[in-house]
DNA sequence: TACAATTAGTGAAACGGTTAACTAAACAAA
DNA sequence: TTTGTTTAGTTAACCGTTTCACTAATTGTA
């Protein structure tokens, strides 16, 4: 790269010392009008700009932020598949760039490496997405850099969060599944593994039931990956256990439109023969036939607000942490049927 | 942030200099292996990271690569949600990390805000996405900064370039079509405007005419942005305009899925009514109803060569310039008939 | 034995900013 | 006139690396 102008050049050009070009530049210190113009002018004239490595060296911090995104397998393709994370990663971006920052991204997950890259650029903040791993948390916190989980629970409430209330939004689906007579009512799960969110819709999924008097069966839990491909598959599943199930909450929109292209393909019709409802509002539920019930959470708000917050703590620390809860709403769509009440049909 | 380690603690702890430790760490000069041992194992026990904005202020480069994908509009949803974007950057995030890089990613454009970011963080490398604006090529080119283009046309010639034969491919989709008996294809496209892979695809599809003797007729020509709703838009455009099209060749998955629903929605049915081929080979059109035809492209494996490509120049300067472009192929899934040859159905 | 060459390691000056401590001038108050 | 205060600007140390120029010790050669 171009040698360039420093601090100092811009000084001497100016007639004062590098001092007081910093200070014109970051105005901590109040510098004449007359210094500041004519420095100002230098500035503009060379084309001066600040390098940000010796910013971070020395000053307080970076202006770069980390983001986490889940690495769902190695090649990390599966989970940019998911636009949920496109969506969300644009807003990150742009809320990022309006306030001056940088972002670098990572689909990883919390590590000692990235402990480390942390640490090697001084990262100013990071926001980690849909993470429930704490072997490193522990660590984190240690490292005392602003952080804010969205999506993401850690048992030990340390961090800012964002995130939806999960059990309530699952409730919700269900309920209104049941509420159009349906009985049998699938639930189609990401991992409940991890004590995440997919665990806490899968409790508003069991509080539904149970609010309405239907006993939970463990058959009508379709546990999988979290893909269009786990969708297909899963559609499948049920039309094979044969279990009178004339409904499925999925726990994801790309779970939802991957059991759509399921049933189809077995000749199975949504919403005649079953009903399906997905969960996270995505541009494409307005597009798939049939359009999708789904429950609207606002994905870039989400991002919006994690940058917000964090680059609040960023500015000020000591900040007390922070909840959001942000609100989800059902959006019928043509996904959904009233139950005919078919009880068991072959 | 906590206070760390520096070079210096380590060197004091090992009874070395600084100087040695930075040479072990780097292996620019030779260590005695006992001394590098004592080294590595004060540098093991403390957790020692290096600071790579100090490095970078110093050395010759920051290992910090920034991806430019175009901002189709402010807030920049639109780009994001055409997962062909999101494979790309999926890769290069992947690539990049393995090679011990980090990636700055931006949705902009470039512009004299970006260049400044190159300046700043003294960016090591840059990879360019779908650009063809080339008011500030000139300028980037000053900087001196390793740059590789991905579907980007730079008319000076003076980047490093990853690419399909655009103008190939949609000669191929288009004569496919013609194969097939139409006669009546539409072509929907992304703006035209441009010096870029729009136009050249635009090409390969006359070409596709002339070769099959059918005149271009300026009617068949859909021209629009490229995403879901303009997919659905042209749809309705092509069944109003009524002018016996019988198959439509489309510039991009993402838009030819919104023929597909638009189609639908109008109760025209594809493949028996109207023909679509795609273009890019996304994973959705795999699940599409109907499964899309179009014309795959190695997304991936563009990302992952621009990223070797750009650190190979990043390595060894003063390489000399690259263009490397990749192998298309036809997917066929059941969105393509043969024409029935009802030449004017109403 | 003397001199050159090699090897392992050191010292200190960059790199380009920030900022605490200081100075000099101008002004105000007693 | 003396003293204190405010204002505008400077000096220089520092942030944590890299790397050039150097030294001291060891080895090789004639």
């Amino acid at each position: 790269m171009k040698e360039r102008y420093t601090i100092r050049d811009v000084a001497a050009l100016a007639g004062v010392s590098n001092a007081t070009v910093s200070y014109v530049l970051n105005g901590k210190k109040k510098v004449s009008e007359e210094t500041r113009q004519r420095v100002l002018r230098v500035i503009e004239e060379v084309g001066f700009v600040p390098d940000l490595n010796a910013r971070g060296l020395s000053g307080k911090h970076t202006k770069l932020i980390g983001i986490v995104i889940p690495q769902t397998e190695p090649g990390s393709k599966l989970m940019f598949h998911n636009t949920f994370y496109s969506e969300l990663l644009g807003s990150i971006e742009f809320a990022t760039r309006r306030k001056g920052y940088h972002v670098l991204i990572s689909a990883t997950d919390m590590t000692q490496d990235y402990l480390n890259l942390i640490k090697e650029r001084k990262l100013a903040g990071v926001i980690i997405v849909g993470t429930y791993e704490n072997r490193f948390w522990a660590q984190l916190k240690e490292l005392e850099v602003p952080v804010v989980l969205v999506d993401s629970y850690c048992k030990n409430d340390w961090f800012h969060a964002i995130r939806i209330d999960d059990e309530y939004a699952c409730f919700l689906a269900t309920d209104y599944m049941i509420g159009k007579g349906h009985r049998r009512v699938a639930f189609a799960s990401g991992s409940l593994k991890e004590d995440g969110v997919m665990q806490k819709r899968f409790h508003g999924y069991r509080k539904a039931l149970e609010k309405n008097g239907i006993p939970y069966s463990d058959e009508l839990l379709f546990e999988n990956v979290v893909s269009y491909e786990s969708g297909t598959e899963t559609a499948k599943r049920i039309a094979e256990a044969d279990l009178g199930i004339t409904a499925v909450v999925a726990t994801a929109d790309i779970v939802a439109i991957g059991l759509l292209s399921g049933f189809y393909h077995l000749g199975i019709s949504v919403p005649e023969d079953i009903s399906v409802i997905g969960f996270d509002g995505l541009e494409e539920t307005k597009y798939t036939t049939p359009g999708l019930t789904t429950i609207k959470q606002p994905i870039s708000r989400k991002g919006e607000l994690a940058v917000e917050l964090l680059i609040e703590n960023i500015e000020n620390a000591g900040m007390e942490k922070q909840d959001k809860v942000l609100e989800v709403k059902l959006v019928e769509r043509e996904s959904v049927n009233d139950c005919k009440d078919h009880q068991r049909k072959k």
